[in-house]
DNA sequence: CAGCAGTGCTTCGGAATTCGAAGCACTCAT
DNA sequence: ATGAGTGCTTCGAATTCCGAAGCACTGCTG
């Protein structure tokens, strides 16, 4: 349960994904998550390196731990469905309340 | 990204685990879920209920809508990693006690 | 050395979100 | 009528997030 709470906080998640496709300094970063809050993007970062999940590279730049990375790719059938669910809004955007479709 | 941002937001994760296992009434999912705040959980169920990922039977209890079974599925994974991650964390605690001599 | 630009990181006031307790209308069993 | 439980709402306060500004440091140019 403490995975669920660590990444239900705001842009943890898309940080994960981010960092997960290459390692990344600090301000191209915060570009990659819509320009999010450098003070927010901070606090994630050290709160993403105390759980092993990244770290700094000796060039600076952030990137995940092998522990990361399992992460991330656990996160693959999350974003796998996530394009199904977009299918499924575009199909329905919001008449699924009116009416069976069965009859 | 928009699942990752809907996601991103307090309890939702753990509501969509909690509600997967089975049907449940807003006072039961409320302690199931460490007795969050009922205007909170009020407001997810309303977002999950928009994002067709879940819906009331007719008996009132709240449970997943199939697409709603279908991303608590690919979050089959995230859990899975978070016990390897768990393992991690109990197997290595913390940097503090590596430099820690004294005491 | 001086000027310009970019980087990681910090501070701070205001906005948005979450919390937590209380309460309302309703149902079921006594 | 009474006691207990349910779904849901309201509201003040605590916490988190936002967004802009700034600091110390580095690389490039002249």
């Amino acid at each position: 349960m403490a995975a669920l709470d660590l990444f239900g906080r705001r842009w943890t998640l898309r940080i994960i994904w981010e960092l997960g496709n290459e390692p990344l300094g600090f301000r191209l970063l915060q570009r990659r998550c819509d320009g999010m809050s450098s003070s927010v993007l901070q606090q994630r970062l050290t709160e993403l390196q105390e759980a092993r999940l990244a770290e700094v590279l000796r060039d600076g730049n952030y990137t995940l731990t092998p522990l990361g990375h399992d992460a991330r790719e656990s996160l693959g059938p999350v974003i796998e469905w996530s394009r199904r669910w977009a299918a499924e809004l575009a199909d329905a955007p919001s008449t699924a309340a009116e009416g069976a479709g069965d009859g």
